[in-house]
DNA sequence: CGATCGTTTGATCGAGCTCAAGTACTGTGG
DNA sequence: CCACAGTACTTGAGCTCGATCAAACGATCG
């Protein structure tokens, strides 16, 4: 599959370079932080340059100390599927190390950014002495699932490529808002990066001039709205019913997946 | 589907009936099975019971003791997506309680089985305490995070019909057969269960008739072979070549993912 | 100022979905 | 043993949606 994409390390000299250092959005404790900078060596990427590609070994994982990453897997003949984007203090190639020890998707950086690579050893030994670690590792795999779930849905579950695209966008600001569960409802959300239509093509199954047509289509009706380089969301609530706009009258299922659990005997 | 599959809740008076105990397959160790079993509570199902639903909230962990469950995702409009199959042993509901606390797929069983199912907080701590559980569940989570992005692959990554059935089938028996990495190579395979065109079409995203069509097709074709109720893959490999066969003469990408970091100047 | 990259729009075409009809198989009850 | 459901499989015909191809336009940047 493809050429063997070079990978060189510019290791900093010095680990103290890193800005990996304990602060207000670190999720890992002084001394964990400490193991992590004795052992991990700290490297520099430009945009583009591959991170860690899936189908390759999983010998480090890689943490995410500075700059964006996106997540992707790719068919060999050149198509791309962009799960998510990563962003700083993430752990990347986690369930490849945990698991089958070959990567499953591609991390590519989005733009000059900088991580710490950790052999896959040494990690697992920082994750039976630091249950701390360990639970982050855990909640971040948890979090990897349900956005692949989240990807496979959108790709199989809309009939349309409309609500295809509307349900990526959908998925991005719920997976990238700081917050959980925040402004989920009809507030709107703007897109921060960025994001070509290409991209978009990726991250929803569909070609770039398809996401053009749409995007221009989405303006028409106010549902969202484009100034300079961010995607405003106006109306997400009106996008979400976009996602299962049933083409035809009505397909006779009264009962989509009937709700099973309603009365739920105590116990 | 249709009717509603009434979760009743047939709890063994004595957890001692819980096929659940030390055997060559069982992964947990003897304290982690005496703990699982004073604190679980084990329940019967029948076919098409839901065992947990995508969307509600994550209070326990289900642990299948006997029997087998299909992990889907569905849509408000009846449209249905087959992660995967899990057979006994296997842990559902991981995702949900370690991250986002709502389930992300919905587990339906497959024929009459047995599950122990472990309150949330009782299961994290069981994992806080024993350090196989905890490791167990990594390697779980790991797995269903390839999967869901093997889902996704496939449903993004195959331009035909045809790819994306035969990726289906492919994924089928890689997950699914016990040894890893066993018998990958060119080896006959064969399907064991009763697998209806319309489950195959919610593996892989088609309508049952494409999938009808299209099994013909392969039969046709001699990649496949029909008897009784088993589908046997004759041939694999030409299998996985329909995976990404171009439609048109030759797509100008001479390298898939192009290797970005091909000719760095070190530093 | 040209060059490159991303966007925009149109025209065409075909793969796969939907609808519809008919066949084979299985289990059930008389 | 057969009639009868009920379920799954099969095949055909039409049609729609989105991919592909093609050709400008517009910005950003060196």
């Amino acid at each position: 599959m493809g050429r063997r994409p070079a990978i060189l390390r510019r290791t900093c000299a010095n680990t103290a370079n890193c800005t990996l250092r304990p602060q207000a959005l670190c999720p890992f404790s002084p001394q964990a932080l400490r193991r992590l900078r004795t052992i991990g060596e700290c490297i520099s990427r430009e945009a583009n340059d591959i991170i860690l590609q899936e189908g390759y070994p999983a010998d480090h994982v890689f943490l995410l100390c500075t700059g964006q990453a996106k997540l992707l897997t790719s068919s060999s003949e050149g198509r791309l599927l962009i799960l998510r984007t990563a962003n700083s203090l993430e752990i990347l190639g986690l369930e490849a190390v945990l698991g089958s020890s070959v990567y499953c998707v591609t991390a590519q950086a989005l733009g000059p950014c900088t991580v710490m690579s950790i052999p896959r050893e040494d990690f697992l030994s920082i994750m039976d002495a630091d249950p701390q670690v360990s639970q982050l590792s855990m909640q971040a795999l948890a979090r990897d699932f349900s956005c692949a779930v989240l990807a496979a849905r959108r790709l199989a579950l809309s009939t349309s490529a409309a609500g295809k695209l509307a349900c990526a966008l959908l998925d991005w600001t719920q997976t990238h808002q700081p917050g959980e569960t925040r402004s989920r409802d009809h507030l709107p959300v703007r897109f921060p990066a960025h994001v070509t239509h290409e991209e978009l093509g990726s991250m929803s199954g569909l070609s770039r001039e398809t996401v053009c047509r749409l995007i221009a289509q989405f303006r028409r009706e106010g549902l969202i709205h484009l100034n300079h380089r961010y995607i405003t969301l106006v109306d997400p609530d009106r996008l979400e019913g976009l996602y299962c706009e049933r083409p035809h009258p009505a397909p006779s299922h009264p009962d989509p997946v009937p709700a099973p659990a309603s009365s739920r005997a105590s116990s």
